[in-house]
DNA sequence: TGATAAAGCGTTATCATGACATTAAGTAAT
DNA sequence: ATTACTTAATGTCATGATAACGCTTTATCA
């Protein structure tokens, strides 16, 4: 069970990491994406949150599953061996990981770690170029999920601040697609949508003509995504 | 691990299921998704070939995965225990799946059981109501995953003859989306995307105004994948 | 030779898309 | 008070895709 958590803090995507370090047991530090064994009596999303909630401290996620792997090398790189000898019972046994994935809006989430992993920290999605295990393959993995995912359905909701303007949303928009976006042609498409509320607020304390704000009108978002819509691309 | 392979012989949908009978472990007759144990030193995608073969006869085919399913109570319902009784060394052991499915034309390939499943054979999907295990779950989720991937690339490619009418093609879409389409507007369609050669033979013994037959140009059909396109919906 | 059955063609109105430039509304500096 | 600066916000047009729809063609069969 492994979980890619990417946030947005209204500019780059970042990935939620833990660091592995065990000074006792002489392993290095190393960030790896929050994972764990599943247990007998749980499914697979209750492993999902449980492994999350205990690695970061993060509850309350909506985590999607995007995926499987098992090759059968993929916990027997040399390097990975003390972190396994340290926290396995059965440091070499075949695992089969499950991938989950979630998208928050970093602001809202205070991370605790545990004990467990002395740290859990952001990292800018760009910046990632090595990671334990094949972590590197579910990562790249999830971000191929998330989207072709945006394509089917409108995010921010669970990404945004409650209240934002189109130009934030836009941003992560192109922070997740890498690209940039014609504005007037985004706002027409998330307007035509109809799933956002134009509240009265406006920015203040900008040095430039202050934004609207915006809010996802709940109803109407789910209305949407029942009825399953496709499209949605820029 | 457990596989759905879809099968379409001109008119209906079927499903490849195995009869998991065993008179002498007093096992009765039931007809399940082709699916056993992942074994230790190989990958989940070779793990599906290999479990597909042994228990259908069917190779050479190219399986996705879609899924993992790992409910703690999935192989406890109590009409599935003497089957696992029979054939599992651990008859009560968590099992977690992976799903894979595929989409093959039904006249390609001779259906040869091994002795492990008594009989292998292909269900018309509307027919299938009940099946062991979480088996109905996998198959409804394997079928949201076909419609959904059909809306990004079109298929057919593996599932219709060699040669074939764009009405049979039609007949396909049909199937798959469970509705009917406009004959002229999935003509322009298809024909636009100009995967299709049309072949300059026809349909002879028909009463009534013969089909033209067409075939798949793999070049340009495979070059269509690689660009990645989307939007595929009737 | 006429009935029947499916094949196959073409038009039109509507809608979504992409490309593109200017004005509006605030703060900050002088 | 004026000007400079910065980001927000808006409108149009040409193009291409889509859905809806009716009629003609080509074969077999009676």
């Amino acid at each position: 069970m492994d979980c890619v958590i990417f946030g947005f803090n209204g500019d780059q995507i970042h990935v939620l990491l833990i660091d592995r370090e065990n000074r006792l047991k002489n392993v290095i530090s190393e960030y790896a994406l929050p994972g764990n064994l599943i247990r007998d009596d749980e499914n697979l999303d209750m492993a999902a949150e449980r492994v999350l909630k205990e690695l970061t401290g993060l509850s309350v996620i909506y985590l999607e599953q995007f995926g499987a792997f098992g090759d059968p090398d993929r916990i027997k790189k040399k390097e990975d061996q003390p972190w396994l000898k340290a926290v396995r019972s059965i440091p070499n046994a075949r695992v089969i990981t499950v991938g989950y994935c979630s998208l928050i809006r970093m602001s809202d989430y205070e991370l605790n770690p545990s004990s467990f992993a002395k740290n859990a920290k952001w990292m800018p999605l760009n910046s990632i170029k090595k990671l334990p295990f094949d972590h590197l393959k579910i990562l790249n993995n999830s971000i191929e999920y998330l989207r072709s995912n945006t394509k089917i359905k409108p995010i921010g909701y669970n990404l945004l601040p409650e209240k934002f303007t189109l130009n934030q949303m836009q941003k992560l928009y192109e922070a997740i697609f890498d690209k940039k976006i014609d504005n007037r042609n985004f706002r027409r498409k998330i307007i035509n949508l109809n799933i956002l509320d134009k509240l009265g607020e406006k920015q203040s304390g900008v040095a430039h003509k202050p934004a609207n704000y915006y809010k996802f009108n709940k109803e109407r978002y789910e209305t949407y995504l029942e009825r399953g819509f496709f499209k949605f691309e820029f």
